[in-house]
RNA sequence: GCACCCUUAGCUCAGUUGGUUAGAGCGUUCGAUUCACAUUCGAAAGGUCGCAGGUUCGAAUCCUGCAGGGUGCACCA
């Protein structure tokens, strides 16, 4: 028996601890991941803006798909020789890390509104900053081949600069203004919200029919009814004809007695309820758009924090959950009250952290006029400038640009970027005020104080991929802007994804991206969401520890379409992490057995080495159209149960009994192939496929592996 | 209410533009081996591709309807 050949190394079981860190180091030392240092002449530029994550917390499973997919985009666009960039950020995150830190503060018996707003955004900051250098050492560990000498924080003053001038933009191109609006407000947050920002959720209340004079109006908030003195119905209703327009009558209401006028106006459903109602504008989006329709005043009749203004008489001061049973009662002792329904189910706004019931509220905000930026969104995404996969998601896409809403933009929180406009006291109106210089109301003359909200932080992330590149006159933004590929998970695609097209194409004239990749959330193995509460969560860095980065992303990848959830099984881990294992043997049983003589091959050879290069060339197309679950399969089932099963068993009589020249040929082919598959599996498993390069002695291509060239055959 | 998706082996899912006996992983059963393999190899069982029609030489794949599951959006009092 001759003494081995392969190194010591292969001696024992791929263990993925002892060398991930040393290669990433590597990789890093090597300069590649910054596109202006990797080798060659490079035309093709290749651009992955990252998701930049929420500084608020650590990694998730989430975090490791993007992760993966990404790097997978990343290393396979460098090896095929494009100037390739993958740039790294991080998210302030506005709203949700507000909500992240005051649960903190509320664990340490402390409150927000307890502090000054100076404080409150230096602690914030702190915690973001810790927890942002923490996440770093978690992408590295992931494998993420990104620039880090480009990495860019959502705060950074380039970024806000951008940002400020596209609010002037906005401004002078008359699509910002500031109106008081119905507006979705969190009690418990104490902010106003975007459409996004909430969420319905099944209730069941009581439905409570009310004698309102001679008609009967229903409701499930009694508690808002104080200030209803229009009753509405429709024009053609003819159970009501007998009433007009503008008549008014007197009736008994909760308080006393009070005149209420009569509105005739379409929006009404006849076919609902009594076909009547009452209306309460400062708390109802459809009730305000009526009393703007036909000039009704309006009145708050519940405080932003869910309590009952003076207003409500006795009531005043009540959280309106407890009024409620308590005005009824006083309604019965009237007899106004016609009849419950004890049972009536609806939806309700919440707001999406807390799920406290939204109250509308009217509020002076910064509004964006949406209807002109998503034309132009729409138009890109017909005429396929912008391609999202997958089609499903177009087609919703599509359908939520149709029916877009004006976005509000102000937000009552510290933690975010400041809006650069001022208030006029007097007037009560804004302006933008990007300098900070004005002193007096344009309109008016009166004194100025500055707008003390933030901007909603996708208002900021909707301007990431210009803004992160140097808009307009970065090297960077020149080179690689529009970028590739936008990876996300589609749960942002209208928080984030749509707003990047359309504050894109506004402010560039150009789209940001040129392809739009969703991938699913992924779950635990039985396909439930993962969540502290049911202790169902899988930490990425543990896996990764467990069986080895590079099987996290065999089993992050394998499979997974694009757009659809996965439950992520630690056994489908585990069996990638027996392949690398399995990959590390083989690379033993190469070094030991062949030898690099560049000799011909057999026309046996030759054949198996075409069908490699077939299957080669079926990889490299899927990867180039986002097949990934395609790709990493079979390249994985190629080097198992071809390469391995077949090509070296039936090798290893050929080198006991084989002529010289059968010898020499089988050889070429196995390193030929291997060395090729190797590249091939590198962008999916790139620690354990580097580690086995490094021990190469024929390795002729390339010194790293992240850089050899992309295996492309022009015999074929 | 408007819009969209899914339903394929016991489980989790692939199946790229319709094309020969529908695939993988895990699980199950049987056998071999420890001679690169903290094992591995070989083999087997298992599916009327939700249901009913239609288009086609040919449908898991395209069309229509139905059933079940899920998702997005919306101001129903």
């Amino acid at each position: 028996m001759e003494p081995s050949k392969a190194p010591e190394q292969f001696l024992k079981p791929y263990n993925a601890i002892e060398h991930e860190d040393t290669l990433y180091r590597m990789w890093e030392k090597s300069g590649y991941f910054n596109p202006d240092k990797l080798p060659g002449n490079r035309k093709e530029s290749f651009c992955i803006i990252m998701p930049p994550p929420n500084a608020n917390g650590s990694l998730h499973a989430g975090h490791a798909l993007f992760v993966t997919l990404e790097d997978i985009m990343t290393r396979f666009a460098r090896m095929d020789g494009k100037k390739a960039l993958w740039l790294p950020g991080a998210d302030h995150a506005g709203f949700e890390t507000q909500v992240v830190y005051e649960k903190k503060l509320e664990k340490e018996g402390r409150s927000r509104f307890d502090m000054n707003s100076e404080d409150l955004y230096k602690e914030i900051l702190d915690f973001t900053l810790a927890n942002k250098s923490y996440m770093e050492g978690q992408l590295r560990a992931l494998g993420a081949s990104c620039d880090w000498s480009r990495e860019v924080f959502t705060l950074d003053d380039k970024v806000i600069k951008t940002v400020y001038d596209t609010f002037k933009k906005l401004s002078d191109d008359k699509l910002l203004y500031r109106g008081s609006r119905i507006v979705n407000w969190c009690p418990k947050h104490q902010t106003s919200l975007s459409n996004l920002e909430t969420t319905r959720q099944n209730r069941t209340d009581k439905f409570y029919y009310l004698k309102y004079g001679p008609f009967t109006i229903a409701t499930a908030r009694p508690e808002t009814k104080f200030g209803d003195k229009y009753v509405v119905m429709h024009p053609d209703d003819a159970r009501y004809a007998e009433y007009k327009d503008g008549q008014q009558f007197e009736l008994e209401w909760i308080n006393g007695n009070i005149t209420a006028t009569v509105v005739k106006d379409e929006s009404i459903d006849m076919s609902f309820g009594s076909g009547v109602m009452t209306i309460t504008p400062w708390h109802d989006a459809t009730d305000f758009e009526i009393a703007q329709r036909h000039h009704l005043p309006y009145e708050q009749i519940i405080d932003w924090r869910g309590k009952l203004l003076p207003i409500a008489g006795e009531f005043a001061g009540m959280n309106i959950k407890d009024a409620r049973g308590k005005i009824i009662e006083k309604l019965q002792a009237k007899g106004l009250v016609e009849k419950i329904d004890e049972a009536y189910a609806h939806e309700v706004p919440v707001c999406y952290k807390c799920e406290r019931e939204i109250e509308p509220q009217i509020k002076a905000q910064w509004f964006v006029k949406m209807k002109p930026l998503a034309e132009k969104a729409l138009d890109v995404v017909e005429n396929n400038h912008v391609k999202i996969l997958t089609e499903n998601h177009e087609k919703i896409f599509k359908h939520w640009l149709g029916d877009i809403q004006d976005w509000n933009i102000s937000r009552q929180i510290v933690w975010g970027i400041p809006i650069p406009a001022k208030i006029c006291d007097s007037c009560n109106d804004g302006f933008v005020d990007i300098d900070d210089t004005a002193t007096k109301c344009p309109k008016c003359g009166g004194a100025v104080r500055k707008d003390p909200d933030t901007f909603d932080t996708w208002f900021s992330s909707g301007q990431w991929p210009f803004a992160t590149l140097g808009y307009p006159d970065g090297q960077d933004f020149k080179t690689f802007y529009p970028t590739t590929v936008m990876e996300t998970m589609y749960d942002i695609l209208f928080f984030w994804v749509a707003r990047m097209i359309m504050l894109g194409i506004y402010r560039t004239s150009e789209i940001p991206f040129k392809y739009v990749y969703l991938h699913g959330m992924v779950r635990d193995a039985k396909g439930l969401k993962m969540s502290k509460s049911k202790g169902n969560v899988i930490n990425p860095l543990d896996v990764s520890k467990e069986y080895g980065t590079d099987a996290l992303r065999m089993g992050l990848v394998v499979g997974n379409t694009p757009g659809t959830d996965l439950n992520l099984d630690p056994r489908k881990i585990g069996a990638y992490k027996k392949f690398a294992n399995k990959l590390w043997n083989i690379a033993r049983w190469v070094l030991e057995s062949c030898e690099a003589t560049g000799a011909t091959l057999t026309e046996n050879d030759t054949a198996a080495l075409k069908e490699f290069r077939a299957l080669a060339a079926e990889i490299t197309a899927d990867l180039e159209g986002f097949r990934f679950h395609l790709a990493s399969e079979k390249i994985y089932h190629y080097i198992w149960h071809t390469f391995a099963d077949k090509l070296i068993e039936e090798s290893k009589p050929i080198f006991t009994n084989g002529t010289q020249a059968d010898k020499d040929s089988r050889s070429s082919l196995l390193i030929e192939i291997f060395s090729d598959s190797l590249k091939l599996l590198h962008p999916f498993m790139p620690f354990v496929t580097e580690a086995i390069w490094q021990s190469l002695p024929w390795k002729k291509d390339a010194d790293i592996l992240m850089v050899a060239p992309w295996p492309r055959y022009t015999d074929q």
